[in-house]
DNA sequence: AGAAGATGGTAAGAGAATCTGACATGTTTG
DNA sequence: CAAACATGTCAGATTCTCTTACCATCTTCT
């Protein structure tokens, strides 16, 4: 079949098998107990914490569904929140100790599902891959 | 902030842009009747139809919630069932005259969007994304 | 041909994720 | 200060997805 795909699904393709495989693998590590939605919240969490409503922001859905899903996180051990020092109405979201460990276990994944890509794009054609979508991100981020 | 983006992330975002964008000037031409599950499977319908198993497996979902889908996709005439002339068992999801509609609207918007990232990015390195992305579909679809 | 297994699809029920609307509280701005 | 705005929560409904179980048909193997 010739292939015509749209720019949107060829994109979606290659982010969903990424998404997999870190699930996968972190819950082959023992971090069986994240959902994908917890996760998309989740890795969006600034190193000094974030506030609710950015990771809402960034990660595209409501305040209330975040709110949802980082009360499962905290109760998971993965954040904790601690008051905003700077905004009395707010609350930072901060990686807690499992978090923390989930993340660097999760950073190994992604450096081999990386490392396969470029074993099979070749370094050249990986450096474009990213500098191109780092390119892309300036007119399709809504967030920065 | 260095950006360090890791690829899953940098290759979702634009995703996420063509889907809301999709969605928006669909819901703005009249076809506001669409959810974006909804659209994730009807878009993967080949041109002659697909069955309900070959789109769970494209959309990564179960049959059963594929077939949640295809039951409002067709009450709402975007999709008919008709039976597969080669395997008494399938029925083969079809298109329908709604369904045409909205193919073609949605293309349009498509065009649009990757006409703007284009001019963002230059043609070389339009071509470049896509040759990158098509290249890597080898080893990240487990469909085809 | 007949049995066993694979594949296509549906049914029922539960759980997860998301949304809208309303609200209390704190901050920024005119 | 008052008005407008932002942060986060609560309550309730809806949408989406999954698991388990099942039936019908097709394919393969003996």
């Amino acid at each position: 079949m010739p292939e015509d795909l749209n720019t949107g699904l060829l994109l979606f393709l290659p982010y969903r098998a990424m998404e997999t495989r870190v699930l996968e693998e972190l819950a082959a590590a023992g971090f069986d107990d994240l959902t994908p939605s917890q996760a998309r919240v989740f890795q969006r969490i600034a190193p000094g914490g974030s506030r609710l409503s950015d990771l809402a922001r960034q990660a595209g859905i409501t305040k209330q569904s975040t709110g949802f899903l980082v009360d499962q996180l905290e109760r998971l051990g993965y954040v904790r929140r601690v008051p905003d020092p700077d905004d009395g109405r707010a609350r930072l979201v901060q990686i807690a100790d499992r978090g923390r460990r989930g993340v660097e276990a999760s950073r190994a994944v992604v450096a081999r599902v990386e490392a396969e890509w470029e074993a099979h794009l070749g370094k050249r054609r990986m450096t474009q891959l990213r500098d191109i979508l780092a390119d892309l991100r300036e007119i399709t981020d809504p967030w920065r």
